[in-house]
DNA sequence: TGTACATCAGTGAACGCGCGTTCACTGATGTAC
DNA sequence: TGTACATCAGTGAACGCGCGTTCACTGATGTAC
């Protein structure tokens, strides 16, 4: 995708600056700082703009080259880290074009491990108080394709036909909480994610779950 | 409770200095304060020691007369709010003591009914980074006596036997993720809570509810 | 081919601010003798 | 009854720090003529 680079070796270690017409290099490495140190953080209001340059070796002030202000970047990062969740989850529910209920599933679950990995991300996505004062309509994707995934398997009668905006709702709600209490207090002993979700999915969608 | 004081109107406004052994005054008012900041930061890092000396009109190195650090005061402050909220969800329960549906159902909807009076210090109860830092040891009560209140309907016949434990945590998750969501995103258009938690005890609990 | 100029990618010093915390203190009130 | 002293409740100045943001700048690279 990167045009090779023979004269030097890795992604320009060093921190020189970009050749002419790369500039937008530098946006691409501010914002994967901002996520890298929210995931660690997991609280939009302790990102710093300085910490983000000083992570990638470069002047603080060279972040407004590419952001109008420290609440811009957060939000280009937050709306980079959906987009990227939004594939993989739609990435994961692919894997059984056949199977609705595997496909929800699947869906689910990715989420869950999703914020298992990035339990700072997850917070920072969904409890920030960006969420009060920004848009993040962006969001509402997420929402969109869930309900679309019940709503396959009410068609394919593998659910009991229903309100499919409601049963999804009821569903993420349930399965955010999940998530949302593991993350929070890590160190309580929960039970498997897996068998909770899949409990959700029996009771509250209806489905039937193979007992592997 | 307090004694009444002849010559001053009011709590001893206008902030003189507590008489000789009610020095302890001075520590509630300190909390009280931190959990009116709270509420409106939402957001446990962001509640500075000298805000909540600002509030009440004291140096802010008063504040360490009652409390070591800042952390101490913001673990005092959600300390005393676990404490209030468990006594309000126990009294709104006790309201119908001889139906266990009834009185798990309005435990439930009294937490939701707090959490809408004070999204602030939910979020910081229950998502504030705190949660990984400190003991928080308290909050498990919370959840002991959901299980008994879950227990009380499956004894009484009113809900399919089970594993108490198991049936209440799904119900807690569960409603958590509803409260949860909606503090977070208040500006999305929400169905009523209580509509969402009745599916909830319905399908994850299996009591039968009158539909009025 | 040379050269002036524009553009691009980024820098470094400085600003004012609010923060947590430390320190030595103040002045009223009670208590021992 | 007087008085020295201890205690209590609280203060005010000062510290060093990291922050967001502004400003004027630097130096390499391309482009018009």
């Amino acid at each position: 995708m990167a045009l090779m680079d023979v004269t030097s070796s890795g992604p320009s270690r060093g921190r020189g600056r970009n050749p002419r017409g790369q500039g937008e290099r530098l946006r691409e490495e501010i914002v994967a700082a901002a996520l890298r140190l929210l995931d660690e953080l997991a609280d939009d209001q302790a990102l710093s703009l300085r910490a983000v340059a000083r992570e990638i070796g470069i002047a603080a002030t060279s972040v407004y080259i590419h952001f109008s202000d420290r609440d811009a970047l957060v939000l280009a990062a937050l709306r980079q880290c959906h987009r990227d969740l939004l594939g993989a989850v739609d990435q994961a529910e692919a894997t059984s074009p056949d199977d609705p209920v595997a496909g929800l599933r699947a869906r689910t679950l990715l989420q869950g491990a999703w914020a298992h990995d990035h339990p700072g991300l997850y917070k920072v996505l969904h409890e920030s108080t960006l969420n009060q004062r920004t848009d993040m309509a962006f969001k509402e994707e997420m929402a969109e394709r869930t309900t679309t995934a019940v709503r396959r398997c009410m068609d394919a009668g593998l659910a009991p036909a229903g309100d499919a905006a409601e049963v999804a709702l009821d569903l993420r709600v349930a399965v955010h909480g999940a998530v949302s209490m593991r993350v929070n207090q890590p160190d309580l002993p929960w039970p498997p994610l897996e068998e909770q979700v899949d409990r959700y999915l029996t009771k509250l969608v209806g489905v039937r779950l193979e007992t592997a």
